[in-house]
DNA sequence: AACGCGGGGAC
DNA sequence: GTCCCAGCGTT
C-alpha cells in the first residue's frame, strides 16, 4: 500500500498540481527557512504578503540579522505568534555572526536553531538539499490518518510518532523536496479538512477512510481547548503630544509588542465618562484631565482567548509621577511601533479617526 | 506530557 | 460559535 500512495501522489503532483506559491522552487535555505517559520500555524494565504515583504525588505540573512528588533517586528504585525519572530532574528544573527552567514546543512544542525522544530528542520533539509527527511504538519496528519484509516490522535505523544514513522516510510528518498511538497499541497487542494475532494482524488482506490465512511471522522484530535476571557482597558495618555506606550514582556500574550496604559480586570466592566472621569480621580488621582473619549466595547477572538476591552483617551496638563518612568512616543511616529492587532483595530477605527476632531 | 502562544477563514 | 492552519518552546 505504501508504494501505491506514494507514487500516486508523485504523479498527481507532477501531472495535476497547479499550485503557485512565491517560495515553491525555491533554492535559497535562507527564503525557504523565512517561508517555513511564516507558515507554522498559519495559512499559506496569510503569510504570502508578509513573505513578499519580509523578502523585498531583507533581501539575505545577513541583512535580516543587522535589522533593529522593532522594524522586524513590525514587519511581522498582525501575524501572531511572535515569538517567531524574536526566534528568527535570534537565528538569523547566529547564523551571521557564527557561522559566515552560511545555513547549516545538516538535518541535526538545522534542528538545534533556535525555532526550528522537526517539521521545519525536514522542510528546510528536504526542500534546500533534498535530503530524506519527510515533513509531518497538518496536511500529513490528515492525509495519512484518512489513506490508512488509523485513528490514533494526532496531538498524542503515541500519534505523533506514529504518523513520523509511517511518514518516513512513505516518503520518497530520492525525490524528498518534491515529495514533501506533493503531501502538502495535496492536502491543502484535495484532502481538505472541510468538504474534500474524494470524487476527484487520485488515491481514493486505495484510501481506507474512503472505503469505510469514516473521512469526516478523521484526523481524530483528543484536546479540546479552553478559551480563557479577558477584559484589557487601555489609557491612551496623551502629553504634549506623545502617547505613553509600554513594551510587553513576560510570558503573556503580545510578548515584545508595544500597548498603551493597560488595566486589566476580571470583571466585565463598561465604563463611560462618568465612571472613568471618577475612577481616574479617585483611584489614580488625576483630577485635571481632559477626557477626550471613551470608546465602544472592543472585541476580538483569538485561539486560545477572548479579548474584550475599551479604549480611553485622556489628555494630560501634566505627567503625574508614576507614569513618569514610561515611554512618551510622538504621535505621529505612533504607528513606527508594533502593535496587537487589537490595538491596530482600534487606532484604525473610524471612531478614533472622527473623535480627534 | 501538558500548556500557551495570534490571527484569519471556512463552515 | 467551532475547527484548523507548512509548529514551537517552556515547564
Amino acid at each position: 500500500m505504501e508504494k501505491q500512495f506514494t507514487s500516486i501522489l508523485m504523479k498527481w503532483h507532477k501531472q495535476t498540481n497547479t499550485r503557485e506559491m512565491p517560495w515553491k522552487g525555491e533554492p535559497d535555505p535562507y527564503k525557504i527557512w523565512l517561508s517555513e517559520v511564516i507558515l507554522q500555524q498559519t495559512r499559506v494565504a496569510q503569510g504570502w504578503q508578509y513573505y513578499t515583504n519580509f523578502i523585498k525588505k531583507y533581501p539575505t540573512i545577513t541583512q535580516l540579522a543587522r535589522a533593529k528588533d522593532q522594524d522586524v517586528f513590525k514587519l511581522w504585525e498582525g501575524l501572531g505568534y511572535y515569538n517567531r519572530c524574536k526566534n528568527l532574528l535570534f537565528t538569523a544573527r547566529q547564523i551571521v555572526n557564527e557561522r559566515k552567514g552560511i545555513f547549516p546543512d545538516q538535518y541535526e544542525d538545522i534542528l538545534a536553531l533556535k525555532g526550528i522544530g522537526p517539521y521545519t528542520a525536514a522542510a528546510i533539509a528536504s526542500f534546500a538539499y533534498n535530503l530524506p527527511f519527510a515533513v509531518v504538519d497538518g496536511n500529513v496528519f490528515r492525509v495519512l490518518s484518512r489513506f490508512f484509516g488509523i485513528a490514533e490522535a494526532i496531538d498524542s505523544s503515541r500519534g505523533k510518532a506514529l504518523f513520523t514513522e509511517i511518514a518516513g516510510k512513505v516518503l520518497s528518498k530520492k525525490e524528498a523536496g518534491l515529495y514533501n511538497q506533493a503531501i502538502m499541497d495535496f492536502g491543502a487542494v484535495v484532502c481538505k479538512p472541510f468538504s474534500p475532494s474524494c470524487h476527484k482524488c487520485p488515491l481514493q482506490k486505495h484510501c481506507v477512510a474512503f472505503r469505510d465512511g469514516r473521512v469526516n471522522q478523521l484526523p481524530v484530535k483528543e484536546k479540546t481547548l479552553q478559551r480563557k476571557h479577558r477584559w484589557l482597558y487601555y489609557f491612551l495618555f496623551e502629553h504634549d503630544n506623545k502617547l505613553l506606550v509600554h513594551q510587553r514582556t513576560g510570558k503573556d500574550i503580545w510578548q515584545n509588542l508595544f500597548e498603551f496604559y493597560l488595566v486589566e480586570s476580571d470583571a466585565g466592566v463598561v465604563w463611560d465618562d462618568k465612571s472613568v472621569k471618577n475612577w481616574l480621580k479617585e483611584q489614580v488621582g488625576i483630577s485635571k484631565a481632559n477626557l477626550l473619549y471613551v470608546s465602544p466595547l472592543s472585541v476580538q477572538q483569538l485561539t486560545h482567548q477572548q479579548i474584550k476591552g475599551q479604549f480611553i483617551r485622556v489628555r494630560l496638563a501634566a505627567v503625574p509621577v508614576f507614569l513618569k518612568k514610561y515611554q512618551w512616543q510622538p504621535v505621529g511616529s505612533l504607528r513606527k511601533l508594533p502593535f496587537p492587532k487589537f490595538i491596530i483595530q482600534h487606532l484604525e477605527s473610524p471612531f478614533l479617526q472622527k473623535s480627534l476632531f
